[in-house]
DNA sequence: GACCAGGACCATT
DNA sequence: AATGGTCATGGT
């Protein structure tokens, strides 16, 4: 009779709902009164009050860091929306829309192959992908009696041992080939995921570029959902269009010329202000 | 049925 | 340097 673990996390400004389906991270799924998922192996759920996230995991926890790290409990919001410019309308009106929406820390190999799969896909398609291989090739998670199966993201070594057939049917098209190569790459110690952590951003940037079928985009989205790389700014069609209506008088601009306009314009935590701008718009049309 | 999705890549201009 | 086609699959 396994006895679990819980942790009270006090928070002020945490919005997991609102984080969990911001599209940065893609295999976390309601149930019971919150949220459950896996983190370094570990089932989790977390339920969230007004000034506290409350955890619970199948096994005890002496040391706590590997989810406070994953939630990043300790940034302060106030902090990093001080830093926004105070003359901006739209972003303003993002952050009052979206209070609470948060940044989590995700394990790099996840987050890595969880945006190869994203190109040219809705988020829900993401999530279907990212549950299905997790159900066939995915470590099982030792979960609390009376709950669902729970399965670890597949670590790049699994992946690395199948075949492309195996990949394309879990439905991911043509990132099948792209996934396995990059999943080749770092199960040959060819990429070390760790290494890049201690980088500067545009080497680090560069590092992940030489990955088949990941560009700007999707190493942006790594760099700051997984390394935390504050001024990563990814740039994807609705950033892009958002863009381009609030600064740019609707103009077309590429992509890099967005992204240079994002840095000196949104500050040190451009990336913070991106997910609040991504997160706004998708969510405000009904 | 058309159109689009948290793109990247390659071949043409 | 800049556009255009292509790649799978499924939601809206």
């Amino acid at each position: 009779m396994p006895s679990g673990g819980e942790l009270c996390l006090p928070v002020r400004d945490y919005d997991l709902a609102a984080t969990m389906t911001s599209g940065q991270v893609f295999s976390w799924r309601r149930g019971g009164q919150g949220w459950v998922g896996v983190v370094s192996g570990r089932w989790v759920t977390l339920r969230s009050s007004a000034n506290e996230i409350v955890a619970t995991t199948a096994e005890p926890s002496s040391d706590w860091s590997w989810l406070k790290s994953f939630l990043q409990t300790e940034v302060d919001l106030a902090e990093v929306l001080a830093t926004f410019p105070a003359d901006d309308p739209h972003l303003r009106g993002a952050v009052a829309a979206c209070r609470g929406l948060r940044l989590l820390r995700q394990e790099p190999w996840e987050c890595l192959a969880s945006f190869i799969l994203s190109s040219t896909k809705q988020i829900v398609q993401i999530r279907q992908i990212v549950r299905t291989l997790g159900e066939r090739y995915g470590e099982p998670a030792l979960v609390l009696p009376g709950h669902e199966a729970a399965y670890a993201f597949p670590s790049a070594q699994r992946i690395a041992a199948l075949t492309e057939a195996e990949l394309r049917a879990c439905k991911m098209g043509f990132r099948a080939k792209y996934l396995l190569s990059a999943a080749r790459q770092v199960a040959a110690g060819k990429l070390v995921l760790e290494r890049i952590q201690h980088l500067p951003v545009g080497e680090a940037r560069a590092e992940l570029m030489r990955l088949a079928g990941v560009g700007e985009k999707i190493a942006d989205c790594v760099l700051l959902f997984a390394y935390g790389f504050p001024t990563a700014f990814p740039v994807d069609v609705w950033i892009a269009r958002a863009l381009s209506r609030f600064y740019f008088r609707g103009r077309r601009v590429r992509p890099e010329r967005l992204r240079g306009f994002a840095r000196r314009h949104f500050g040190p935590q451009a990336g913070y202000a991106q997910q609040y701008l991504f997160h706004h718009i998708r969510t405000q049309r009904g």
